[in-house]
DNA sequence: AACTACTCCTGGAGGC
DNA sequence: TGCCTCCAGGAGTAGT
């Protein structure tokens, strides 16, 4: 478990890990009470819905698309959960057993409902859902079932990087059709690829051995191999330990993740050169100007 | 199309 | 030591 004090953005990862405990805890199971004590948490997509209206609902099913969570209901409304940066879930079993997943503040042993728990739904058989968020982020979409799938749709979710569909020639076409844009915020964009955070982005982009600034358009094949191999590698090695780990601007390692992500000044794994930190499209953005040099041409 | 700036929030860091 | 100010950061919106 997670110190109190640090760090774990709910990226992907996270996200899917909040999906299980949901599935496992909750589906199948009808509400019969929600206590919300911030109301701008939650926004309905229709003024007549309101989060009473979950009282008697059956979860059907929670599916993930990339960092939001859908909550399929047997009746409306249906609900679409994104934890944002700092978003908690915890289920409670009847017994006490509990599950926890996302931000690790609060302590995910911490009494529940704890001070920053904004939202609670009760289901049936006794199981209590909590969701807490210290920074209040975390949104929660209220909806009719033929508002969903537009929903999801209009988020305009680019393929995530496990997707069997975006190949190499995928990835070299669009990124062709991204000109000049730098890499760093392309990959930023949910709607280029889905599922990345301003961590697992950093991390990628060492692994490619690929300058943040470099121009979409202007990777040579071999690099671009490395991209596409580079996502769907940060992402899987970072599951089985939780994430990354940032406190106070620094990183703990954990299996050697993350490699320069809030590792200002520390070496590089690969060569030992000091890691460089500076702001790029707004974002705290790490990386090796050895490995990952700022020119077209990088060593292959 | 591709930028920047602003919004939401608050715990923690840093300055004095 | 105790104030005070500033900042991160995912996604949405607005403006250029």
């Amino acid at each position: 478990m997670l110190a109190l004090e640090e760090y774990g953005m709910p990226e992907l990862p996270e996200v899917e890990t909040v999906r299980r405990i949901l599935d496992r805890a909750a589906v199948g199971k009808r509400v019969v009470g929600v206590r919300c004590g911030r109301e701008r948490l939650v926004e309905a997509l229709e003024t007549d819905l309101t989060l009473d209206d979950l009282v008697g609902g059956r979860l059907d099913g929670v599916e993930r698309h990339a960092k939001y969570l859908v909550l399929r209901f047997d009746r409306d409304p249906q609900a679409v959960l994104h934890l944002r940066m700092t978003g908690q879930v915890a289920a409670v079993a009847p017994g006490g057993a509990r599950e926890v997943a996302g931000h690790p503040v609060p302590a995910y042993d911490a009494p529940l409902p704890a001070p920053t728990t904004h939202l609670t739904l009760d289901f049936a058989d006794g199981t209590t859902v909590y969701l807490q968020d210290p920074r209040h982020f975390a949104r929660l979409t209220l909806l009719p079932a033929t508002l969903v799938e537009p929903y999801i749709r209009e988020r305009n979710l680019g393929p995530e990087p496990p997707d069997p569909s975006l190949t190499v020639e995928r990835l070299a076409a669009m990124l062709a059709a991204r000109g000049r844009a730098k890499l760093k915020p392309l990959l930023l964009d949910q709607s280029f690829v889905a599922g990345l955070g301003n961590i697992y982005v950093d991390e990628a982009l060492h692994l490619a051995r690929l300058h943040p600034e470099r121009a979409a358009a202007g990777l040579a094949p071999p690099e671009i191999a490395r991209l596409h191999g580079a996502m769907p590698a940060v992402l899987a090695e970072a599951i089985p330990i939780g994430g990354a780990r940032i406190h106070h601007g620094k990183a703990t390692q954990v299996a050697g993740f993350p490699r320069v992500h809030a590792r200002r000044g520390e070496p590089c794994p690969t060569c030992g050169t000091p890691i460089v930190k500076y702001t790029l499209a707004g974002r705290g953005t790490y990386f090796c100007p050895q490995c990952q040099p700022p020119g077209g041409k990088s060593q292959v």
